[in-house]
RNA sequence: GCCCUCGUGGUGAAAUUGGUAGACACAAAGGACUUAAAAUCCUUGCCGCUUGCGGAGUGCCAGUUCGAGUCUGGCCGAGGGCACCA
């Protein structure tokens, strides 16, 4: 028997699809559509595992519903602006404009090897003017909505090479490329109003309820919604300051009020700027570690000044301080500290000798309650304080208090949140361009819509110090209304090409605007999304902003959720190696004779190191290249491995066993498909026999509700074990027995329920055995999947003792019958009385004895 | 520190509503076929009594229930997110 020639088969079919344009979507408004979107791929030169995994997986749910008669849109693009493509054409001297081409069509060839279901005539690049014109457009829009504004901010400012840094560029506290300690310095930067949206992006979580939950709480706590109050503190002292604004939650501790702080960058601190001690003291503020942790755990310090804070509930006057641990950007930049229940301004107040006064008492407590060391913030009463004594802490004595501070117009109640506007602005070439000049006056000017795009000046010298669009000098100067302009030569986060792409696929051509209503009406929003769970904060929430954005005061669009469905898919491992000398070694460059000790290949002398599985990435060298593995296994046996083992939202373990099993599975698959085949074309008469006929017309209809079910819920690997009882369950069938009609027909129905993993294979038995091309999800006969003959568990006071065959439906008494006249069960009714029956239908049975 | 998720054989895992724990696969061992090897097929979770049967068993401890991998409370362990957010 011939064996499965997967490079023809393969091939022939994918030329096929491509001829027969099967995967091109077309608005029909009389079908049901569906939008299958995966997270499109950075162009870094191949396509790696994690690809495979996140577009098998896509394909998989297109296939399905295209073949339940859905009008399936697949598509797939680039996102092609950003900072590898510059740093990669600055070492080899290229134009990242032709190193992301070269890129973009090896990876594309790579991706159509898998044989996925793409429309690729939808295909987008972000750095294709085609596609920046009109992210330039629906800029300026933001900027009329006023969702786009300027200011001030601070960068990582690498000094050596004059560049700014993003934040993966600086490596504990220094430049990547120079190693030269990174400074903060300010810049005008553009940012997107997406704290405007706060309240609304957190409600519109509510809504998703295709989405993780995982996925929704990040979301949640990224956007941090507190509740709380602010204060105004009248202030005495040296200054010209007479008030200092505090945010709080906590306005029920007020009387425990013994210091206020504030942040090193108050506006309070410009009265400081020729103060010596003042700016050594800031200066100590900001050498404090660099990682999250270690700013976290900084030991709290403090300036003091000469100002005094009065507490407006009883007069009482308490110091103000600097302090490094109060953020300028959340609040006010200002807090009352109250030591007693926040450990941070316990830490402070020990350190100064503030005065700690308990104002909140455990149910527990009598009013002798002391702190020290320990903070508290759990639930109590309040006392130490006057007129809200003996009021319930917290949820009482919170709105209680801010009701008290309204009515003495002292406070008032306030919402905060976490969240941050999205800082957009990039000093790099290699990016959208801003559509913003500024003329003499410096004023911003929008670029006018017929001026647009603004393209990206070409053969430009990048080895420049800063942002090589400074240097453009023809490029930056631009006359708007006839006035002398110079260009905004910062240039868009790549987070923003990738906060819309999902609209430009409903209209890829469209020359006119970034989209037509029609299409965006028709095919959004995107029914399932899937992607890496990395992207679920910053990615995801930016596009549901970019989309409300839009929505905003526009009668024509009004979509604000993008994503109805979302699917995070879990990572692609593999073990990793390393040589006597510590250096990392590709799974290709080690071998093993019994699975246990490892040694470089072809040196058994020298040992090699195992470590554990982690995430594949090029620096530990623990990769394998997908292309390759389609090359010697072909792709149906890669997406048949990809998807198997391990659940698509965990992460999976690349193993050579498994790669190698599901080839044979393929293998194995051919040779029972043409004895099936040979079956199904022969002339020979045999003997039918209906038990047969019956058992094999119940597996398959039980297995296209296994199969579907599966599907339905992403438990793609469980699939892969359905299939494997599919072929365990015909190599034992008695094919011959079966008429030819019965046999084709429930035969073809599951090679379609197998069609969308293994496509190739699929589609070419399927061929084999029909020759139309329409195929359909096939229907269950219910009435094969009723069972005539059960087996009933029988337990005898909560354990299993056994199984019972009867007939269904057969009813308690009648099963009570044939227990007792049932020897194995004899002995454990000896002495015994039946005092309780518990029958679950057509399942067990539940006998209490005593 | 706060928040979230997850703990099932040697391994990856499966198990509608609480109702036969370990489907399916990998590995290992044993066996069949073979002159031999490869390939293929069969058997095997653990403990006990040599069969048949009995017992324990889903991180640990308790609870609810006729019945718990699944529900509740506490503990232990692993992973992830946020991080001085007042």
């Amino acid at each position: 028997m011939e064996r499965y020639n997967f490079k023809d088969f393969e091939q022939k079919w994918q030329n096929n699809w491509n001829e027969k344009k099967l995967f091109r979507a077309k608005l029909d408004k009389n079908k049901k559509k569906f939008y299958c979107l995966e997270m499109f791929p950075y162009p870094s030169g191949n396509i790696h595992m994690g690809h495979v995994r996140n577009y098998t997986i896509g394909d998989v749910l297109s296939r399905y519903k295209k073949l339940q008669g859905f009008n399936v849109l697949h598509p797939m693009g680039w996102d092609s602006f950003g900072l590898p493509a510059e740093n990669a054409a600055k070492q080899n001297n290229l134009d990242p404009k032709i190193w992301t081409q070269t890129n973009i069509e090896r990876m594309k060839f790579q991706l159509k090897k898998l044989g996925l279901s793409i429309d690729w005539e939808r295909e987008i690049s972000t750095c294709s003017p085609d596609y920046y014109k009109y992210q330039q457009i629906f800029f300026l829009e933001l900027f009329d909505k006023g969702l786009v504004y300027r200011k001030e901010s601070y960068v990582n400012w690498d000094p050596i090479d004059q560049t700014v840094l993003a934040n993966e560029q600086v490596i504990e506290g220094k430049g990547w490329r120079s190693g030269a300690i990174v400074e903060r310095k300010k810049l005008n930067q553009w940012f997107f109003n997406i704290t405007k949206f706060s309240q609304e992006l957190l409600d519109g979580l509510d809504k998703l309820d295709q989405w993780p939950n995982k996925v929704k709480t990040m979301q949640k706590n990224w956007i941090g919604r507190s509740f709380g109050c602010e204060i105004n503190f009248k202030i005495e002292g040296d200054l010209p300051v007479n008030e200092i604004k505090c945010y709080t939650t906590r306005p029920d501790t007020l009387f425990g009020f013994s210091f206020l702080a504030v942040s090193p960058d108050h506006p309070i601190s410009t009265f400081y700027n020729e103060n010596k001690e003042f700016l050594k003291f800031k200066d100590d503020c900001s050498k404090t570690g660099t990682t999250e942790e270690s700013i976290a755990q900084a030991e709290k310090i403090g300036f003091k000044t000469n100002l005094l804070a009065i507490n407006p509930l009883n007069n009482k006057k308490v110091p103000v301080y600097f302090a490094n641990f109060v953020l300028m950007d959340y609040g006010f930049g200002a807090i009352f500290g109250c030591p007693a229940h926040d450990q941070r301004d316990l830490d402070f107040a020990n350190k100064y000798n503030l005065e700690i006064l308990p104002v909140v008492k455990p149910e527990n407590e009598d009013n002798t309650f002391k702190i020290t060391k320990l903070a508290y913030t759990g639930p109590g009463l309040i006392f130490n304080s006057d007129f809200l004594n003996d009021l319930k802490a917290p949820n009482e004595s919170i709105s209680e208090t801010i009701k008290i501070l309204e009515n003495k117009n002292i406070g008032k109640k306030k919402i905060n949140f976490r969240l941050k506007d999205w800082g957009i602005s990039r000093q790099r070439y290699w990016g959208c361009p801003i559509p913003i000049a500024y003329n003499k006056q410096n004023e911003a000017l929008k670029i006018p819509l017929e001026s647009l795009p603004i393209k990206l000046p070409d053969k430009i010298n990048l080895n420049t110090t800063g942002n090589p669009l400074e240097h453009a000098k023809e490029w930056k100067n631009i006359k708007i209304n006839g006035e002398d302009c110079v260009m905004e030569t910062d240039t868009l986060d790549t987070f923003v090409d990738s906060s819309w792409y999902f609209l430009r696929f409903c209209s890829p051509k469209n020359d006119k605007y970034g989209f037509s209503k029609d299409e965006v009406d028709y095919w959004m929003p995107v029914d399932q999304y899937i992607g890496g769970v990395e992207h679920a904060i910053l990615h995801l929430l930016y596009s549901r902003f970019f989309t409300r954005a839009l929505e905003n005061k526009n009668n024509e669009f009004n979509i604000t959720e993008p994503f109805l469905g979302l699917f995070t898919q879990g990572m692609v491992c593999h073990e990793t190696y390393k040589n006597e000398d510590g250096a990392w070694l590709n799974p290709k460059e080690v071998e093993s004779s019994n699975g246990k000790d490892y040694f470089v290949k072809g040196n058994p002398k020298k040992r090699v190191k195992v470590g554990t599985s982690e995430s594949m990435s090029k620096s530990k060298k623990n990769t394998i290249d997908p292309e390759e593995m389609i090359t010697n296994y072909g792709a149906d046996a890669v997406r048949l491995f990809i998807l198997s083992d391990s659940p698509p939202e965990k992460d999976v373990q690349w193993s050579d066993q498994g790669m190698l099993a599901a080839y044979k599975f393929i293998q194995k698959f051919w040779l029972i498909h043409q004895s099936i085949k040979n079956e199904i074309f022969s002339t020979n008469e045999n003997k039918m026999e209906n038990t047969v006929e019956m058992e094999f017309q119940k597996f398959t209809n039980e297995i296209i509700d296994k199969i579907t079910k599966n599907l339905n819920n992403f438990h793609y690997n469980v699939i892969i074990a359905n299939f494997h009882e599919t072929y365990n369950f015909l190599s034992k069938l008695k094919i011959n027995k079966i008429k030819k009609s019965i046999l084709s027909e429930n035969y073809l129905k599951i090679l379609t329920i197998m069609s969308p993993v293994i496509p190739h294979i699929a589609s070419e038995c399927i061929n084999q055995i029909q020759n139309k091309d329409e195929t359909n999800w096939p229907n269950i006969d219910k009435k094969f999947l009723e069972k005539k003959k059960l087996q009933i568990v029988v337990q005898l006071n909560g354990k299993k003792r056994g199984l019972i065959t009867c007939d269904a439906n057969t009813d308690e008494d009648q099963l009570l019958t044939l227990i007792k006249s049932d020897g194995q069960y004899k002995k454990f009714f000896k002495d015994m009385k039946i005092i309780k029956t518990i029958y679950v239908k057509d399942r067990l049975v539940n006998l209490i004895l005593k």
